[in-house]
DNA sequence: ACCTGAACACCGTTCAAGT
DNA sequence: ACCTGAACACCGTTCAAGT
């Protein structure tokens, strides 16, 4: 049977939650594909296309959300449900790989845009946000498959320290009244003009 | 004459700077020192320690600034004044091999709390600030140096869109009026109860 | 059009053995 | 204590040649 994309990635998503992005290779994905590493490069230019789908599919739903809140926490739902799925996605971000993430910014950014700022700034909110969010969930990821494998955690010192949802909440909050602060004083500063 | 963990991470910086992360190999860092590769596992257990020393390197001098806005303008020169200082610092920060971001962490709480936010929630706020600066930086420097070579960059659309720094303090200024605004809920709430 | 085979030019890490 | 030499087990990518 012929290769697709789909395949490939489909394996590749296989691969990434069974053993990790770090071995999440070209050869072993040919491997289990049983074909040889060469035949990858037909239907991807390099490794970094290759995540870049692999990192769509993870993100799979994800546009869908509307809202800041909601898009923050479906995005860092579908990175938390993958291995190293925030470690994936972040990269591919970074590398401009990401249709998905690209239309996540987009959201962001409208939604920016409603609560009174110009177009320029709310890109800015809106990166902002996605920083806030790749950051915050690499970062929790690492720690929760580190003491997966690893000793019985120790006893909470407070509600805040385990409790990751109100911690992403906490953030989220600060960026999102940030960004409502900044559209009033540009607001103000207009009417004043 | 005897190698030094000195010697070592001033050779790497070296190399850093002239070829970037992607060329900063064990390998090639051994060659340019005249010893075996092996020698530098005598020196750091592996290669993300070797990294962390370097990022360290690369941020050193930040660790001295006080407030928020001073700490992250810090950092941001700092990152840029490297090749790829940014990625650097951002992987040696998640793997937690950065020391010296352990303090820009503190130094940053330390400043949150001063706001009136809790030990715990100054944390948060620092750890966002750090996510902020870190993906700002990041992406900021890879855009830089890809059409560093490469054409002449288009006409500028807005002021905005090619002022870097107003950019950054934008985010920073969303940032630090959001970590206000949870403050003074947050007493708020106290003088409430 | 799609893939194989084989090569090219590398990696990080380990470890017996040397000095 | 500090380092070499050599090995182990890999990488990503390219490309002539096959079907």
């Amino acid at each position: 049977m012929q290769l697709t994309k789909r395949d490939v990635v489909e394996t590749a998503a296989t691969l990434l939650d069974d053993y990790g992005l770090a071995d999440l290779t070209m050869r072993r994905l040919a491997r289990e594909l049983d074909v040889s590493p060469g035949a990858l490069y037909w239907h991807f230019a390099n490794k970094q296309e290759l995540l870049g789908a692999v990192a769509d599919r993870v993100l799979d739903g994800v546009q869908a959300a509307v809202g800041v809140v909601d898009v923050c926490i479906r995005l860092r739902n579908a990175l938390l449900s993958h291995t190293d799925g925030a470690e994936l996605v972040s990269a591919s971000f970074a590398a401009g790989q990401s249709e998905v993430m690209k239309q996540v910014l987009a959201a962001l950014a409208a939604a920016a845009a409603d609560t009174g700022l110009d177009a320029a700034h709310a890109q800015l909110a809106a990166r902002t946000v996605v920083y806030y969010v790749l950051g915050f969930t690499v970062d929790e990821q690492s720690r929760l498959q580190w003491d997966a494998a690893g000793a019985d955690l120790p006893d909470e010192q407070s509600v805040l320290a385990d409790d990751a949802d109100a911690r992403f909440r906490f953030g989220l909050g600060v960026l999102v009244n940030g960004i409502r602060g900044a559209a009033s004083s540009a607001t103000a500063s207009k009417s004043v003009v």
